[in-house]
DNA sequence: GGGGTAGCTGTCAAATCTAACAGGGTGTTT
DNA sequence: AAACACCCTGTTAGATTTGACAGCTACCCC
């Protein structure tokens, strides 16, 4: 299958109605670039510490179990580079320290058959995270990484349209819900997480102190949080304000 | 010129070091798949309803001068369509309402000889927006949708490169100088971002609420910030902390 | 006019955080 | 052994935030 032909069966994703139409298509991308498993997981970020994950299967249920089972997700190289990067990792070309946590969730992976493979990351506008990942339970290196670079360009293509079919399946897509904020409360905010305190944004906004404590508490209730912290990381997270801190 | 050829020629963005490298790569694509022109343009959110723009040019001057002048970025179905999607669209298949500002623009910039094309948007971690656009000055529908068709895949490998040069050649996001935060620094700031009180967290993680403040003390000075708020902004834009479940 | 939303301002007490002064301990590396 | 990184704990004073009590204007929609 040439890269035309394989761009018009995508297509296919923008059709599907239902995670099992999905997960085939999936399968059969992964069966057809020479793969043994895949898996496709989005994150959404919600609360602070409640993200939604949905997850399209096709890797050992056995791995996924324990993976969930003992947060391997915290120590996962991959979702690092993935949630830093928008261009495809081959897992080899991690860098690992030597029996850090991380080198310990990839040799586990590998005793259940994911040896090598290879991760798309997908950002999309809220702050949703995708990764379509696609693995191999093959011993040799330079195999391995003939597959992997030759997939390159076909998993990248797919990241998308994997992302979309899953966020439209799930009605992630939700614009109503993106600014509950009032244009005060995300300017507030976005001086409050540049480090600002109320009377230096009550300077900067030419407002009265009582005035920026006034919306931040606003804010606050609307992210149904009790502490300016909170309200920060969870208007960050979700994308309500960019500062830009650096 | 086959696409794995074309992926080896990928990897020259990630040594580009400088604007006009960068512009010389996509002028390089732009010519080899067919095109007349291209633009890449990187937004940056600043402040709420304030953002950078980065540039790399490869369109007339004249249009883009125009197109600055009467602020068509704001009615641009381009980018109305790239702020809300992650698959490349070619511009013939804009849902365009006559007589709309939409269609006035799209109509100007066919005048400057931008008739037909494809862009390519591009998210990332942090709400960059980033699109790559290429442009045809071809009358004739069909000949214009054949070589965007065929150019598709290509574009869309090529955004996520032309991101990352620019992301890294502008010091956008630096994922690499993670300021190492000790395991209980990130304990202590996770939760705080949680919104828990420094008592709260000293009884969650079995510290006296002083070791709680002199971990989240510590990681403000590393992070160069004075208060909690900024220093959660600060590490969870750099994925410094992660949200729980991923 | 009433009701809704968004914006603005005031005071006050209690809770919380920040910054400064201290003092311990462990373990690894040089 | 000394230097270093990480971890743990104490006190205090002052700044800041949080939550509660108030009040006001302006706009839009029904």
């Amino acid at each position: 299958m040439n890269i035309q032909q394989f761009q018009d069966t995508l297509q296919l994703f923008s059709a599907a109605s239902s995670v099992d139409e999905i997960t085939e298509l999936c399968r059969f991308h992964c069966q057809n670039l020479g793969f043994d498993n895949f898996v496709y997981a989005l994150r959404i970020p919600t609360k602070f510490s409640e993200a939604r994950v949905i997850i399209i299967k096709g890797y050992p249920d056995l791995w996924l179990e324990r993976y969930w089972e003992l947060g391997y997700h915290a120590s996962d190289p991959v979702i690092a580079y993935c949630s830093q990067h928008v261009v495809p990792i081959q897992w080899h070309d991690l860098l690992l320290e030597k029996s850090s946590l991380s080198a310990l969730v990839m040799n586990e992976a590998a005793e259940f058959g994911l040896r090598a493979g290879i991760s798309m990351p997908m950002h999309s506008p809220r702050g949703e995270l995708g990764i379509l990942s696609f693995a191999l339970n093959q011993e040799r290196r330079s195999a391995a990484r003939e597959i992997s670079q030759h997939a390159m360009p076909y998993v990248q293509l797919l990241g998308g349209y994997v992302h979309e079919a899953v966020c439209r399946v799930f009605g992630v897509a939700n614009p109503e819900d993106k600014l509950p904020l009032t244009l005060r409360e995300q300017e507030c905010l976005r001086w409050a997480a540049d480090g600002k305190t109320s009377w230096e944004i009550s300077q900067l906004l030419k407002l009265s102190e009582r005035t920026v404590n006034f919306h931040l508490n606003n804010a606050m209730i609307k992210l149904d949080v009790s502490t300016r912290q909170h309200a920060i990381a969870k208007a960050v997270l979700r994308g309500l304000i960019t500062p830009y801190p650096f």
